[in-house]
DNA sequence: GTTGAGCGTT
């Protein structure tokens, strides 16, 4: 079970998402990943949480608002190919 | 700037 956070912005750390999610429960992992080419964030992120219960409350309470000048798009996240 | 890796031949 993990959140997909789309739209995020590129200067947003694992520090800064933790704290964001940790609002709503305890955050297991976060997952930035980079472009291989350039290191750069690919603008979204990945977050596990300890129940789905605390994921869905956070993805309820994060979706479509604004953080560090972006308008966030939180999902159920699908599984990796 | 919207779904994570790897480079392996079952």
């Amino acid at each position: 079970m993990s959140i997909y956070v789309g739209n995020v912005s590129y200067d947003a750390t694992e520090e800064q998402i933790t704290q964001l999610f940790s609002e709503y429960g305890t955050v297991s992992r976060v997952s930035i990943p980079t472009d291989r080419e350039t290191g750069r964030s690919r603008g979204f992120v990945f977050v596990d949480m300890e129940s789905v219960t605390e994921e869905s409350a956070a993805i309820d309470a994060l979706n479509g608002i604004e953080w560090l000048g972006r308008s966030l798009k939180v999902n159920q996240a699908r599984p990796r190919s």
